[in-house]
DNA sequence: AGCTGTTTCCATCATATGATGGATTTTTAT
DNA sequence: ATAAAAATCCATCATATGATGGAAACAGCT
């Protein structure tokens, strides 16, 4: 059964994709409540009643736009894991976190609406399924910190989240911290690669081998 | 000069302290858009225009509730500072990381404001001064990652910063983050400190001493 | 008690915002 | 070319929200 959200992927040039780009990006940064369906509406340049006919009420969009960036992460870490499989460790996380960073700073959208939904609360109750990240546990176990991706500790589960975290963090919070390093974009995203690398790498390469 | 914020520090018990509590609360939980003077004004039970009273419009209360748990984390770092003068980094580190995640979690707004002002927009141009938390570099200074508080390497920023965000992750994370690892609380508060420790001191002790 | 300055609340306003009905235009199929 | 279906826009509503003026209640002082 194809969903709202498929028929929009379908065709990026539908005006539905349309909208749901504009959705991305403006509930990204100014969060559900900051966003109004009129801004939406005006950067698609389309009146906000044809916004409604195509989504209907705004808690839909913005559950679209929400699974709309999850499959996007969930399809990126399958590539990822196919890519490093089999190789040691340090070369994994190597691999893996150049990569998530170049892939998040291109969609900054996806970093801003999981901070947005991780640390923030909507007035209206989100009724619909939070869909919490399960592949937290599915890296967790191609980084070898689990047996199992069902039955992975919350220690195991910790670490990987302070990494994916600490990536959104520096792809979200680049128009506040860039100013007060001093450095341009491309040195940002260098450092933020190389600061998560300089965590990550000893920590668990301590251990695990 | 007295500022209105450090009239409502005075007396804790005075309607503009009652007031400055709340809001924390709220912005911390809701946002700027996602709180209304209104859900302020009733938590503290009082009518809406005793509000506008007390500290004007929106926007300057908001400020006010930045500027004043900015002042609580100068303070608490500053604290902290003089008590690990003088000790070898792992020890330092052990007990930075372990006070500051108490701390935080006592005071989840801090978190939750930290976190809203890095990483989003508020539509109403904030002309208010953005007092960049220049803490940044005292902490890496505390940390022997620079030799002057004024010319600190983007880098040692860069670290510094992924270990507070990493805090301020974990405490504002908790609702999202504490069901999917199906822990207790105070389970989830130790794993905080746990977690960060074991991406801080092995990374930290490597090449520093 | 009576006066004065402060604090609080009630009523109200203007605007912003989510949402919809219905007319109009555009597209598609025959 | 025409009819049906789909998409878009205009006008409008109800409610939420930020904000304020002015009356009432309160506190401190003589």
């Amino acid at each position: 059964m194809a969903t709202p959200l498929d028929k929009a992927r379908q065709n990026p040039n539908s005006m539905k994709a349309k909208i749901l780009t504009s959705a991305r990006r403006l509930f990204g940064t100014y969060g559900f409540h900051g966003t109004t369906t009129r801004m939406i509406a005006k950067e698609v340049g389309i009146d906000i009643s044809t916004l409604y006919y195509h989504w209907g009420e705004k808690g839909d969009l913005y559950e679209a736009v929400v699974l709309d960036i999850n499959e996007g992460m969930r399809s990126k870490l399958a590539e990822l894991e196919k890519k490093i499989k089999g190789r040691p460790l340090s070369e994994r996380l190597r691999i893996a976190i150049d990569e998530m960073v170049e892939y998040l700073f291109e969609r900054p959208e996806i970093s801003n609406l999981t901070i947005f939904r991780y640390f923030t609360k909507n007035r209206h109750e989100s009724t619909f399924d939070t869909k919490v990240p399960e592949f937290i546990s599915d890296i967790a176990y191609s980084m070898g910190l689990t047996e199992s991706r069902k039955k992975c500790p919350a220690e195991a589960k910790m670490q990987v989240l302070a990494i994916i975290n600490a990536i959104h963090n520096y792809v979200s919070g680049e128009s506040f911290f860039l100013p007060m390093l001093e450095v341009d974009r491309e040195e940002y995203i260098r450092q933020a690669k190389e600061t998560i690398k300089f965590f990550a790498i000893p920590s668990f390469t301590k251990s695990v081998q």
